[in-house]
DNA sequence: AACGAAGTCAACCGCTAATTT
DNA sequence: GAAATTAGCGGTTGACTTCGT
């Protein structure tokens, strides 16, 4: 479709890599506006950004006590065994790694993570404790689902909820009790 | 040294959920 | 309660870098 060329055409924005002039309204508009509203944020920086583009460069590089690069062998077991429990929920796993973010998690999975685990695939594991593993994710999506309806579960349970990280510390030891069951599975040939 | 392949990662896109009007 | 707007998520893309020949 053609642009219309009546004067009320849409606003080109900004697009590609940010510059450091960039960042630094960015930074200086949440400062006074916060790190919230960012259609408000996005206008009033004076960026001609959008403000998923203003959101997005802000929670990955610009916020503070933000880590990059370096993923240690700590963090990268984490997140492979929280993959391992949630899937694809990279938001869920960041919030389980403090400096982290969902962007950089994804990211070195599918750069470093992927192939390591299809590696481990090939090799012959125990069926066993794998399956135990799903069917209590099975068993908890379930609870959860019947939740949405006239509970007739026994407790109430919401997955999201139960993996919410956003008032708990940096304290492992639940979810490493919690996968120790299949520890040695995988990671181990 | 040159070049193509493979790897990496920042940023965008499309969709859904949540919130506001 | 409905419609519009905004926020957030995961998947994908594309530019850049590194590696292998």
């Amino acid at each position: 479709m053609a642009p219309k060329n009546d004067g009320s055409a849409k606003k080109v924005m900004n697009k590609g890599a940010w510059t450091a002039e960039e960042d630094r309204k960015l930074a200086q508009c949440i400062e006074i506006h916060g790190a919230k509203r960012w259609k408000t944020v996005a206008t009033k920086s004076g960026l001609n950004r959008c403000g998923k583009s203003c959101r997005l460069r802000w929670l990955n590089y610009l916020r503070p006590n933000i880590k990059r690069g370096n993923i240690s062998d700590d963090e990268e077991d984490l997140i492979l065994r929280l993959h391992k429990l949630l899937g694809n929920r990279w938001s869920l796993i960041a919030g389980r790694l403090p400096g982290r973010t969902d962007n950089e998690i994804k990211n070195y999975w599918n750069s470093h993570l992927r192939k390591k685990i299809n590696k481990n695939e090939k090799q012959p594991q125990p069926v066993l404790l794998q399956e135990t593993t799903h069917q209590n994710i099975s068993k908890i999506n379930e609870v959860n689902e019947d939740d949405k309806g006239i509970g007739n579960s026994q407790v109430n349970f919401d997955v999201n909820e139960f993996f919410d990280f956003s008032t708990e510390g940096y304290d492992l030891d639940w979810v490493n009790k919690f996968l120790d069951l299949d520890e040695e599975s995988w990671l181990t040939h």
